[in-house]
DNA sequence: TTTCTTTCTTGTCTTTTGTAAACGTTTTTA
DNA sequence: TAAAAACGTTTACAAAAGACAAGAAAGAAA
C-alpha cells in the first residue's frame, strides 16, 4: 500500500525505518469510485491526499459553471491547501475523475508527525519547494503563453491526459471555453 | 536593519535570541538604486532576498519584449526559486523598480542555518505554505477572472501599486497588453 | 441493444484583445 | 535646462475568444 509513497519520499529525504512506520500508521488507505468528492464546497477540510492511482480535479463554481483549476494524476499530493492550512471553509471542490486509490493524512496526525519525526519539516519543506516551482511555472505560462501554446505544452508534458480527462474540463483548466479549445484543436490539425 | 525582518519571522515561529543572532549574521544588508538587476537572465543565482523597502519585479523576455510576471513590495521574500533550488540558470530577471533596501541570504548560509537552527525548516515550511496559497490564488484568478476583474482585484488589494509601477508592467503582469489595460481603464471610468 | 446522457464540434454573432503606429505628456538624464 | 527616453492613450484593422444554439458522436446505463 505505502511502498509507492515511500518510493516518492525516498527521492526527497532519508526517512528511517522507524520514521516510516510512524508515517505509515498515520496514513489511511482509501479506495473510491469515480465522481467521489474528497473536499466539498463550503466545508472545512483537515485532510491531505496522496494519489496512488487514478485522477483528480479541483474546481470552482462560477456563475453556476464548474471551472476546473487543477488536474493531477498518480504520485502527487493534493488538498485544499487554503482551507487545510488556514482552517477556513473551502471554496474549491476536489473530486475523482476515475476510480482512485489514495492515502489520507489528517492535520492532527501531521502536526503530531512534525513533533515525532525530525525530518518531517524538511520533507514537507522540500515538497513545497518543488510544488511552488510547478505553480510558478503554471502561473508564468498563463502570462507568457497563448491558450494554444498552453494546450500544446500540456499535451507534450502529459500526453495521456486527453484520454483521461474530458476536453471541456481541460479547456477551463487552460483558462478558455470548451468551444474555444475545440477550435484550437481544429486549427492545429489544419496546420499539419 | 533586521528588526523589520524579525517582526516578520515572529508572526511565523518563535526564534530564540541565539537563533536570531545566527540568522542576523547570515543576512547581509544591501541598498540599491532603481533598475538594479538582482538576478540576471541565464545566470545561476544562489541568493534569496527579503525586501525591506522598495519595489521589485520579475520578468521574462519573450519575442524581445519584457513580460512582467511578478511584482512585490515591502516585507516579502523574492528570488528566482527555480534556479535557486535546482541550480539551473535563471530564465527570469529580477530588478528593482525603486531605490530599495534588501536583506540577502546565500544558499550556503541557508543550508548551514538548517543545521544550526532547529526551527529553520519549520519557518521556511510555513513561509512556503503561505506563499503557495498566494500563488494558487493568483493562478486561480487567471482561470476564473476576466482581465478587468483581475485589474480591479489588484487595485483593491494593493491600491498604491498604480503609483509605484508603470502601467505597461502592470498590464503584462495581468496577462494583457498595455493597450488593452488602457482600454479597460477607460471602460471602468465610463461605467461610473 | 436501445435509450439517455454526456461530450465534442460547428455556425453565427458580439465582444475583447492583439498589433502597429502615431501622438502628446511626463520623466530622466546628460 | 535641453534633449532624449519612457509612458499612456488612441485609432484602425486583424485575430481570437465568448455566448448561444443546434446537431453529431461517443459513452454509460437500463
Amino acid at each position: 500500500m505505502t511502498e509507492t509513497f515511500f518510493t516518492y519520499t525516498d527521492k526527497i529525504v532519508n526517512f528511517t525505518k522507524a520514521d516510516k512506520e510512524l508515517l505509515a500508521s498515520a496514513l489511511s488507505f482509501r479506495q473510491v469510485t469515480t465522481k467521489t468528492e474528497l473536499v466539498s464546497y463550503d466545508k472545512r477540510t483537515d485532510k491531505l491526499f496522496f494519489l496512488l492511482k487514478g485522477c483528480l480535479r479541483k474546481y470552482y463554481v462560477k456563475d453556476g459553471q464548474q471551472i476546473t483549476v487543477y488536474i493531477t494524476t498518480e504520485n502527487s499530493f493534493i488538498g485544499a491547501f487554503d482551507s487545510f492550512i488556514t482552517g477556513t471553509t473551502s471554496k474549491e471542490t476536489i473530486e475523482t475523475l476515475e476510480p482512485s486509490e489514495l492515502l489520507v493524512l489528517n492535520k492532527k496526525d501531521l502536526d503530531r508527525l512534525y513533533k515525532e519525526i525530525p525530518l518531517m519539516n524538511e520533507f514537507v519543506r522540500k515538497t513545497l519547494e518543488l510544488t511552488l516551482i510547478q505553480f510558478q511555472q503554471a502561473l508564468t505560462s498563463f502570462i507568457l503563453d497563448s491558450p494554444e501554446e498552453r494546450y500544446t505544452k500540456l499535451l507534450s508534458q502529459n500526453p495521456e491526459i486527453l484520454q483521461r480527462v474530458p476536453q471541456h474540463m481541460l479547456a477551463t483548466y487552460l483558462g478558455i471555453t470548451a468551444t474555444s479549445l475545440s477550435r484550437i484543436r481544429k486549427r492545429i490539425v489544419e496546420k499539419s
